[in-house]
DNA sequence: ATCTACTTTCAGTATTTTCTGAAAGTATGG
DNA sequence: CCATACTTTCAGAAAATACTGAAAGTAGAT
């Protein structure tokens, strides 16, 4: 039978799609665009280099998007570009390795918007750091908390956006028991 | 002198306002709707209880807006309706606490969102599990890595949204170490 | 049963975000 | 230099999201 690979092909290609349109809507819950989620997506779960036409094909999406999404991504350090030797065209592969994904993520999103909430934060407690008054304390206080976990929490996410996976999977399944 | 406090007054109350702009903006960097992030950063800053017309004035938006949001934050459990013997008119009031804050939040997005997708993602991975060919197995483990990862993550989550502050930071300080 | 003091809904509107496609820019090879 | 093979930009269009305000709904008090 020659019918069963064609089938598997299918089926494959309509598994690839449906999980481009997941990691896509995943995305937009977490802010992030819809197709810069869809690119990522396609490029973790294909084995060859793409390019931007190619891509912009399999998305049915136009060049300036494409290439506004694989610029962000590049810029997140999600995936890189690649130029093979004798081609002006530019290639696309993604870091695949997941906890590797995770940790650009963590670390991507800690500079970018952690940091500067954190900053504003604490101009905010400082400002009102001397104020007399019950509610100048509450207020001053709920600040500072805020700030002080906003600040642990900074400090975890970069140890572990640090640490080898090797060292921090068994590390959560410890802690798991 | 009676300059002072009355200084101090409008001090704090542009700190407020501040705060509320800024963790609008943070929410919205988070997937989060601007305003609902506003009433949330609103009510966790204020000392007394607010009504919905307290807090259309306050942020200057229609009671159709307040009363969505209100309506949000009271789903994801960050905030509670208050009613007051012998009044008509419903109060609300924030959970303040930090840790309790970042336990919802985090209790309230794995079973919006990453519930949700782990099931797609797994449903994806049984599909692609028995097809022939190195691009189906490839897809396969890329699919199967991440829902692994996911499903770690989700393990971890739950743990710490069931834990004590008072267990979980010394925890992470020892981590920090 | 009606009044009053609220809450809820939702059609239409406004705002923000994203996308398109064509034009402009750039680098390489001949 | 020019032609080619790309990449980059950006003004306007489309789509997604959020907001308004007025009307409808609801429940306690009289």
């Amino acid at each position: 039978m020659k019918k069963e690979p064609e089938q598997d092909r299918r089926t494959l290609l309509q598994a690839r799609d449906d999980f481009v349109t997941q990691w896509g809507t995943i995305g937009t819950a977490w802010g992030i665009n819809r197709t810069m989620a869809q690119v990522h997506a396609l490029l973790i779960t294909t084995a060859h280099l793409m390019s931007t036409d190619e891509i912009m094909e399999d998305l049915k999406i136009s060049r300036g998007n494409a290439h506004k999404n694989l610029r962000d991504l590049v810029s997140w350090g999600l995936i890189r570009s690649v130029v093979r030797k004798g081609e002006r065209k530019e290639y696309f592969e993604a870091e695949k390795n997941v906890w590797k994904m995770f940790c650009i993520i963590i670390r991507e999103r800690r500079r970018r918007e952690l940091r500067p909430a954190m900053g504003a934060l604490q101009e905010c407690a400082a400002r009102t750091k001397g104020l007399k008054g019950p509610e100048a304390a509450a207020f001053n206080k709920q600040i500072k908390d805020l700030s002080d976990f906003l600040e642990l929490a900074d400090n975890v996410i970069t140890k572990i956006s640090r640490s080898e996976q090797s060292k921090m999977v068994p590390w959560a399944l410890r802690f798991l028991k």
